[in-house]
DNA sequence: TTGCATATATTGTACATACAAGTCATTTAT
DNA sequence: ATAAATGACTTGTATGTACAATATATGCAA
């Protein structure tokens, strides 16, 4: 009768709290013990769903000390752009540059729509991420009006528009497909970017897959990446 | 007394038979219970091992029928250059321009080394990848000496490198550090990708961990991507 | 023939338990 | 004082069991 999960549930509720800060980064968990005396349950669903977390990169483990939390509140990779010398942490600024509003598709997006989302209008946005008060990225956004309603940009959590996903709406990124291309700039991204015509720069077209079903969120990105150049790392 | 694992054993015997083909891709794993029986063990353990296989890539589960082999090998999404209309399969051909040689560090490479890769020398070899005969990628590669040995590129299983690491040494890739920049063609690069000089490319560093210890891969890449972009995709 | 119920084999979740192995603070022996 | 042993607590591995959920083939009934 039941279908819920136990270790999903153990697992969401430990996710929520790390995304809230109860369980701050760099902190240990509570035992693998007490979380069973919390949720009345045995150790292999309790390593089931810190297993899971593992996955999703929001904790790692330490053989006879505990599980500690990670920094990255996931984020991926591309997104969290970080300076390669050494691991010294940049002022970031995100200015909206064009309000979250209700448009046609664009032509820009690489990737092919479904056909819910070729019926639909969809709300698009635009965003320069500043490092050091110096504008890096360039980021428009797009996403089918009849999967998610449009969000004002004095909403976003902490002025991240995936926050607020996470944290209001409870959507989570579940993967991504992206393109890259280097080109040079053109005028406008030139001007917007405070850097001169024809600089080579980094073009990133992505698709994000979420937890809600015919929810896809669509970017174009344009990175300066003379000083900044972009790092992810990844596991297998 | 005994500090092997059990299911770290069963992994690797899954995992030999399906690189050895005995598992053939697409195929179907023995049951559960059947590996229980062959060797001795209980659900619990075998369930551990298929899930490290699963992380892996080697295998996808489906529910109420089986373990179904993977066919990737491995390969990284940023390796596998394809291009982006469709499906289309490209014609793609690997020259090795510098054959492998023993030589001192490149300063080249941004990632700071180990103190045991400092004290060796290293592996170097270049290759340039093809697609449709048009030189695409320029692939510069480093490995310490003391790790591994010099592997001569005609001992190159299929052409690939990374192919001879995981069926001739059992050595495979367990994660990736990149770093992206886009930047104009030097006179070098623009000569052997035949391109005209002052083009952005995409520059690539990667550092690969691999499963020996002490050995990490480090490459330098060099991407044309005005006909053929960089695509890959992942999951969180 | 078609459709439905059933049996069976598979993977998924969960419980209960035991011991191994790593970390760390405390106690004890030198 | 220093070093070794101890014990408490943690995560890691493993066994054994039970039932749920899914997939597929089989047989029976309309």
């Amino acid at each position: 009768m039941k279908k819920i999960k136990k270790y999903h549930q153990i697992q969401e509720y430990i996710k929520k709290r790390i995304q809230t800060q109860k369980y701050p980064p760099d902190s240990y968990l509570p035992s693998e013990n007490e979380f069973c005396v919390q949720f009345g349950t045995t150790r292999t669903t309790v390593r089931k769903a810190l297993d899971e977390l593992l996955k999703e990169g929001f904790i790692e483990k330490e053989h006879g000390k505990g599980s500690k939390v990670l920094e990255r509140g996931k984020y991926l990779g591309l997104l969290s752009v970080k300076g390669f010398s050494g691991s010294t942490d940049y002022k970031v600024m995100t200015k909206v540059t064009v309000e979250p509003k209700i448009v046609e598709w664009d032509p820009l997006i690489v990737f092919p729509l479904s056909e819910d989302e070729k019926n639909s209008q969809c709300v698009y946005f635009q965003r320069v991420r500043y490092i050091d008060d110096k504008p890096v990225v360039l980021e428009n956004n797009w996403y089918a009006l009849n999967a998610l309603e449009p969000i004002k940009s004095d909403e976003f959590v902490e002025g991240s528009f995936f926050k607020t996903l996470s944290q209001e709406y409870l959507i989570e990124i579940m993967g991504a497909e992206q393109e890259l291309r280097s080109v040079p700039a053109t005028k406008e991204i030139a001007e917007k970017l405070g850097m001169a015509i024809g600089v080579p720069i980094l073009h990133i077209s992505i698709r994000f897959r979420t937890s809600r079903p015919n929810l896809n969120l669509y970017g174009d990105l344009y990175c300066n990446t003379t000083e900044y150049p972009i790092r992810n790392s990844y596991f297998l």
